[in-house]
RNA sequence: GUCUAGAUGGUGAAAUAGGUAAACACGCAGGACUUAAAAUCCUGUAAUUCAAUUAAAUGAAUUUUGCGGGUUCGAUUCCCGCUCUAGACACCA
């Protein structure tokens, strides 16, 4: 019997929103935090890979609730920013209202991804109740002080300097600065939205330009920044990056002396990593380099020695005396002044290392080269105060009024400076930017905004910044508003101190460098503060792989198209790509020239008198036609049917090509489940078989540990392989097994608990780790390594004399044994 | 240029601490049921060679985790070199 989906899923979706599964609970003492990063609402919807994040928190909060922990699992929107202000643009309506109407839609559509989340905690930083307080940590900064590893308010400064020089001392303080400006988006850049001197977005020219902007004093956080990621449960690529993006540049003087017999060879004085050596070519100890390198790389040399003038670069490893390896290069040249050396940097783990050694010695050589060093040492960081000011519209507005040209901040009390509200009209004609805007001057006595012509000193009636935040400002301490959303002051302390930093964290790996370093530092200035008791945001983080799919190109040049595969690779320069739509080809490849939409164009065909286009595999993407949306395929094959697919695909920290043809196999096992559910029997289980799905079990549980939640997929098939092949219907085994598979697929299960005859959610069930006994021990005989047989044993005896004489009856000649490798609990290697 | 990650069947992939490579699926091929189709179920599915047989079932051996080498009784896993792919950063200031 099919299960009928449809039916199933409409009736849980309307009973699950009678409860509230994630309500906190005074009785648990646990809590887990988890978190997506939250989504930019865009005017195109909710995708796959977004889809993916949603369905992947949900499965671990649903399991760890169940396992008695407190959990926080919220949802808000990040809505301040540049693409919002350009669809309104396009579309001649306001930022506002754009960001309204895609909320609407994108909560829509995650609703009905089966998923729990903490509704009643939504955010939004484009909502004057939340940017309130960006405003108030901008204000914040703007007001302290770093001294001395300390926060001390700016008021403190024992000494006298006059008000204009504190910016000297502010961590949110004015300075000129070079600044990307595009003068088309009429905005200033960061440098990673820009791609080989064109902004990403509309591919304008940018320029540089020095003009006075807000800068965000987080070089005074670097030493913590870089200390306290020991701590934390990242990816190591991931700190890895953030050690490079804060980059702790080479700031060693070194001198270089290499000995052999103590005999001098070599000496350099450079300011320079020991990283590199560059060697002259001829010298005396160039016989002592080629001993060091192989083969290959000698025979390049000794070509390379014949020509007039050379370089080239060798990699040898270098090891030290404590065991810490690192490579570097040899430059070969006789002309090294030309090769200046580029790699030049030792990191913050490194940097310990050569503290403690004193020589080192290279690694693939007969005759051990000794080279002494000494070194200065300075820091020089990569890193630079963040540029905080857009000349945007679509942003907070900077707390700030200026007298004489001295920046003041708004008290707390009066804010939020909401953003002024203007006229769709008024919008459209003009490129936005505060600097235009009539009514945004500060009236210092009535405490609020007014009219620029009012500005007068006498009169207390002030000019206001005219700059808003970039978009990070809103996102860099979200985690902390959700904890208490609605309440009236900054954060509600109690619950702070409850839930503290996130557990676990998910986002796309594009955030790896400027988000969550900004978020860092935001959290230590507030842990400084003594506002908050902890000094990071987010324990664990786990990047997210994007999925890509097909895109199809054709090349356009005036009023022709181009088949493909007859244009080489100048000519293509030179031409404009078009993307298309999937409809619009046929065979795969071939162009269906016959529809409406081409026959205006002349068409330049291959030889065998077809057009093709150019199949590539991107990133999902409106304007390359090849976005997916979760709601085709739910309407299809049903919420837990997707769910369980799109966990399926794969690893998620890799990158996924999307494909739909394997959600065949899921389809089918949920009809397995279903079907095997509805057998009402109950018998014992074979001993046997009852170790073996036990094991499976704690393999699940494993992997929820370690958050590998798609393993268990194929986990749980096995499971039921088992089960239906052997028929085993043990109602006190399938509902532990029922509730452990509802983590993934709600609402099948969901119905299957209820049909069973038990009484109210399957998600107020407990999850019982179950711990057994397997007294068997397996062991693995091998003959010359390859494989023979099994045996199993038990505890007493775990020997190998006991074993010798089973493993003696099977092996036809025991006198000519060499040698047996027994290793416990594990295998028995015998060698002839 | 530097750094990081990766490479396993036709496809997605698995292999806990170095110990039976390819689990679990998709796809494909063959079969059962059916007037037919879909669905479902069963069997096979890394390669090569050999034995045996009318044929099928079967049995055995060798090779195989991008390429080359090392450590080890034993390497997908650790080390070195190379090739390719992806990502991040920098160069300008």
């Amino acid at each position: 019997m099919k299960y009928n989906y449809k039916k199933i899923e409409k009736k849980w979706r309307y009973i699950h929103k009678k409860f509230n599964f994630l309500k906190f609970n005074k009785k648990k003492n646990k809590k887990f935090y988890i978190l997506n990063m939250f989504p930019y609402p865009s005017g195109y919807g909710l995708h796959i890979g977004h889809s993916i994040g949603y369905i992947y928190t949900d499965i671990i909060s649903k399991y760890k609730l169940r396992l008695g922990y407190n959990i926080l699992n919220p949802i808000g929107f990040d809505s301040f920013g540049l693409p919002a202000e350009q669809y309104a643009l396009k579309t001649k309506n306001l930022p506002k209202n754009i960001i309204k109407k895609s909320i609407y839609n994108y909560k829509k559509q995650i609703k009905k991804l089966g998923v729990f989340l903490n509704w009643d905690k939504e955010i939004n930083t484009s909502d004057d109740k939340y940017y309130k307080w960006t405003q108030f940590i901008f204000i914040k900064l703007f007001n302290s002080y770093y001294y001395k590893n300390k926060i001390l308010p700016i008021k403190k400064i024992n000494f006298k300097i006059k008000s204009e020089n504190l910016n000297k001392f502010r961590l949110a303080f004015l300075k000129y600065s070079y600044i990307n400006w595009c003068p088309k988006l009429n905005s200033i850049l960061a440098n990673d939205e820009i791609e080989n001197g064109r902004s990403i977005r509309g591919g304008y020219k940018v320029i540089l330009k020095k003009t006075l902007q807000w800068h965000l004093r987080i070089t005074k956080y670097i030493p913590k920044l870089l200390k306290d990621l020991d701590n934390l449960k990242w990816p190591d690529n991931v700190k890895n990056n953030q050690i490079k993006w804060i980059g702790l540049k080479n700031v060693y003087t070194i001198k270089l002396k290499l000995f052999k017999k103590n005999f001098k060879i070599f000496s350099i004085n450079k300011k320079r990593s020991i990283h590199s050596i560059i060697f002259n070519y001829p010298s005396r100890f160039t016989n002592y380099i080629l001993n060091l390198i192989n083969k290959t790389q000698k025979k390049k040399i000794i070509k390379l020695l014949n020509k007039n003038y050379y370089n080239e670069k060798f990699k040898i490893l270098i090891k030290f005396k404590n065991n810490y390896r690192k490579k570097i290069n040899i430059y070969i040249s006789n002309y090294y002044k030309n090769y200046y050396l580029k790699d030049t940097y030792i990191n913050y783990k490194e940097d310990k290392e050569f503290k403690k050694v004193k020589t080192i010695y290279i690694l693939k050589s007969k005759n051990i080269i000794y080279i002494k060093y000494t070194f200065k040492k300075k820091y020089i960081y990569n890193l630079k105060d963040i540029i905080y000011s857009r000349q945007r519209y679509w942003g907070e507005p900077i707390p700030i009024y200026y007298i004489n040209n001295i920046p003041y901040s708004i008290n707390k009390k009066y804010l939020p400076l909401k953003l002024p509200n203007i006229s769709k009209k008024y919008f459209i004609k003009s490129k936005f930017n505060l600097n235009y805007i009539k009514k945004w001057a500060w009236d210092d006595i009535n405490k609020k905004v007014t009219y620029k012509k009012y500005i007068n000193n006498k009169n207390k009636v002030y000019p206001l910044d005219v700059n808003t935040m970039p978009s990070y400002a809103g996102s860099n301490w979200y985690f902390l508003r959700y904890i208490s959303p609605n309440y009236k002051k900054f954060l509600f302390n109690n619950k702070i101190n409850y839930w503290k930093n996130v557990d676990l964290y998910i986002g796309g790996k594009e955030h790896i460098n400027g988000h969550l370093l900004y978020s860092r530092f935001i959290t230590k200035f507030l842990y400084d503060l003594n506002i908050i008791k902890f000094k990071e945001p987010f324990k664990k983080f786990i990047p997210q792989g994007i999925i890509l799919n097909e895109t199809y190109i054709i090349y356009k040049y005036k009023n022709t198209i181009y088949s493909f595969d007859i244009i080489n690779d100048k000519f293509k320069k030179k031409l404009q790509k078009i993307y298309i739509n999937k409809k619009d080809i046929i065979l795969n490849k071939y162009l269906n020239i016959f529809k409406k939409k081409y026959n205006k164009y002349n068409l330049i065909k291959n030889k065998f008198n077809k057009i093709l286009c150019e199949v590539k595999i991107e990133k999902m993407s409106k304007s390359k036609y090849n976005i997916i949306t979760p709601d085709s395929i739910i309407k299809k094959y049903g919420i837990d049917c997707f769910r369980l697919y799109i966990i399926f695909l794969g690893p998620f920290q890799e990158k996924k090509i999307w494909n739909i043809n394997k959600i065949n196999g899921i389809k089918r096992f949920l009809n397995k489940v279903w079907n095997f559910f509805l057998i009402k029997k109950n018998k014992k289980i074979n001993k046997i078989y009852k170790i073996k799905i036990y094991k499976y079990l704690n393999l699940i549980h494993l992997n929820f540990k370690k958050f590998i939640i798609y393993k268990n997929i194929s986990i749980f098939m096995k499971i039921f392989n088992i089960l239906i092949k052997n028929k085993i219907y043990n109602l006190k085994l399938n509902k532990i097994i029922l509730i452990l598979l509802s983590n993934y697929i709600p609402y099948i299960t969901e119905e299957i608990w209820n049909r069973l005859g038990n009484k109210g959610s399957i998600f107020y069930e407990k999850i019982k780790i179950i711990k057994y006994k397997d007294n068997l021990i397996k062991y693995l005989i091998l003959i010359n390594n390859k494989f023979k047989d099994t045996i199993y044993t038990d505890k007493d005896n775990n020997n190998l004399t006991y074993l010798k004489n089973i493993i003696y009856n099977k092996v036809y000649y025991p006198d000519k044994i060499k040698k047996i490798i027994f290793i416990k609990n594990k295998i028995i290697n015998i060698l002839f």
